[in-house]
DNA sequence: GCCGTTTTCGGCCCGACTGTTTTCAGTCG
């Protein structure tokens, strides 16, 4: 839905619709995206459409032929009018509606075509867009740049890599003197699980206004530089290895409160603010919070800008972590004084999803232990896989009764430090059984069920399958539930809603999986599982020891989706955690 | 197309950068 909406919008601006118009399908498309609502399910219901936010008597309409045919009919009359192939066409850099517009009008891109890009470039080699408006020589080389570009773009990128990525460019820019500080915002200081590109905020001396030359071009002469974008006063844009693109933005210090809150977003969070702004007679940019004076100028006196906490204590609003600033309903409790305290890292006492050297993990149980005590855990449980999957030397049953004793020793050996105790990770078979049996189950502390096989199987059987793995008495916590891996496998088909309130009955916690590979569930289902009363207990699913550190990253998708110490039970201590689980039969 | 401590009509966020413009349009975030 939120994909057919978007769409719509596009191929509205392209047709020049009014802009405020395109604005609402956008805002429903975001909101489809992001809700916990079943929009499928609650299109029976208009009243419960309605009060959604942003969606009106129209879009209910919208979203309700949406859920009975799959098709929205503006769009496909559009689509039929310019040909599938614009809506690729809006991805190439520098591309816009205006100009999508100007090369159809031209008969440059044609109706019923899908491949727009392939014509737009043998329109540029054979020189046709010679003397069309605003078609200078600069204009079509930079269009044929960005078609290459587009060829080779890596679209998105994980948000281990990216931080790593925003590392060593930290690293580099710090090196300059008069560059005092820079810090990572937009996608990144959000937490998100994917990133786009990188927003890099700079500032120190160097970055006065109009005194920037030197450090621009100290920016701009980053060895990992692959292309330049764009090189002007306050900004560098390049590219970077992999295609990645950094957004480099120069402030001087008085503003970094304001750029700050500007640069991290999100867009619509920033859009509901400004309009929170104005209303109150200010006016918000990058710069600063301003007076507007007489409304003709936006040159009146600064009201706030050093800082994000008194830009937000000016608007009379709680200042919130940046996970939250999604335009989920943050800016209203901020100013009612409502926001909920979200779960921090440093609340996570424990670890318990984790593999040896007994199935596929690289270090010993001992080694676990000391990495987890050095990372300042209570306790953590020792996961290994089971046989069914055979290429991770997953144990039997007998090896299974092994690693418990040895869990027990290495337990005994840190003499109270750390508890460490014992678990399992079986694996849930193709018909929902599991893959151990239950005398063995019953002697383990943790067993976390997941799926590892057959993603293949139709949303009706793989739903089955987990519920009647849960249902199994010694299962406490479902690993990893939708078994995704970001940017390389979808999650498997699963009605997780039915699965969510079958295991929050059952009493099985959720895991979400801190791995930033899978960060699963995802922060729109951890919603869901709270709203339907699942408890959640986070994990590092570590396979070294070096990996017990990344549970930061999970820990983010948390906050984002506002869940409290409470909701995660291994902020308890060891014995709160284990009388938290699923009790034993 | 949505929405209401300005409003059921008339508003709807803000600025940097680029190219080809001689004062601004288009794109981007």
């Amino acid at each position: 839905m939120a994909r057919l909406l978007e769409e719509t919008a596009d191929l509205m601006e392209i047709d020049g619709a009014d802009s405020f118009r395109i604005r609402s399908y956008r805002r429903a498309a975001e909101t489809a995206q992001q809700t916990t609502v079943d929009l499928v399910e609650a299109a029976g219901d208009t009243a419960r459409l309605l009060a959604i936010d942003g969606i009106g008597k129209s879009m209910a309409a919208h979203l309700q032929t949406i859920a009975a045919t799959g098709q929205l009919p503006l769009r496909e009359e559009l689509l039929a009018k310019y040909g599938a192939g614009v809506l690729e066409l809006l991805k190439l850099p520098g591309m816009g509606p205006k100009t999508v517009a100007l090369f159809w009008d031209a008969g440059v891109i044609g109706s019923g075509s899908i491949d727009s890009v392939g014509q737009l470039a043998a329109a540029i080699a054979a020189g046709r867009l010679k003397g069309l408006p605003r078609m200078g020589e600069k204009q079509i080389e930079k269009l044929n740049k960005g078609i290459e570009d587009y060829r080779r773009s890596a679209g998105r990128f994980r948000i281990d890599v990216a931080e790593e990525e925003a590392g060593r460019i930290s690293a580099y820019l710090m090196k300059f003197k008069g560059i005092k500080k820079v810090t990572p915002a937009g996608s990144l200081r959000r937490g998100r699980e994917t990133i786009g590109d990188l927003d890099l905020l700079v500032t120190g001396p160097a970055c006065a206004p109009e005194k920037t030359g030197p450090a621009v071009d100290y920016v701009a002469a980053y060895p990992g530089i692959q292309d330049m974008i764009v090189k002007g006063e306050n900004k560098v844009s390049f590219h970077v290895e992999h295609g990645l693109q950094v957004d480099v933005r120069l402030l001087p210090e008085a503003s970094y409160g304001a750029a700050l809150q500007y640069f991290t977003g999100s867009k619509a969070h920033n859009v509901t603010l400004r309009q929170r702004a104005l209303k109150m007679g200010y006016t918000l940019s990058e710069w600063a919070l301003a007076r507007l004076d007489d409304g003709s100028t936006a040159a009146g006196s600064t009201v706030a800008a050093a800082t994000e906490e008194e830009i937000y204590a000016a608007l009379k609003m709680d200042w919130m972590p940046p996970e939250m600033r999604e335009n989920l309903g943050e800016i209203d409790a901020a100013a009612s004084h409502d926001l909920p305290r979200v779960v921090e890292l440093k609340d996570i006492r424990g670890d318990v999803h984790m593999h040896t050297t007994a199935s596929d993990g690289h270090n010993s149980i001992r080694e676990m232990a000391e990495a987890a005590l050095a990372c300042g855990y209570k306790y953590i449980a020792i996961t290994d896989h089971s046989k069914n999957l055979a290429m991770t030397n997953g144990m039997d049953e007998k090896r299974a009764l092994e690693q418990i004793k040895k869990v027990h020793a290495v337990d005994k050996a840190m003499e109270g430090k750390i508890r460490v105790f014992t678990g399992i990770e079986v694996d849930i078979l193709a018909d929902g059984a599991l893959d151990l049996d239950n005398e063995v189950l019953a002697q383990m502390d943790v067993v976390i069920a997941s799926v590892h096989t057959r993603f293949e199987q139709s949303r009706e059987e793989m739903t089955e399958r987990v519920l009647k793995a849960i249902d199994n008495p010694y299962v406490r916590i479902l690993g990893h539930p939708t078994g995704r891996l970001l940017l390389r496998r979808e999650p498997f088909a699963l009605d997780l809603a039915v699965v969510l309130k079958r295991a929050a009955e059952l009493g099985v916690a959720m895991e979400h999986n801190a791995a930033p590979e899978r960060l699963d569930l995802n922060d729109r289902d951890l919603r869901l599982a709270k709203e339907l009363g699942c408890r959640i207990v986070m994990s590092s699913d570590s396979h070294d020891s070096r990996n017990l550190g990344k549970m930061g990253y999970g820990a983010r998708q948390l906050r984002r989706a506002w869940l409290t110490k409470e909701d995660v039970l291994n902020t308890r201590d060891a014995k709160g955690f284990m009388a938290g689980l699923r009790p034993r039969p």
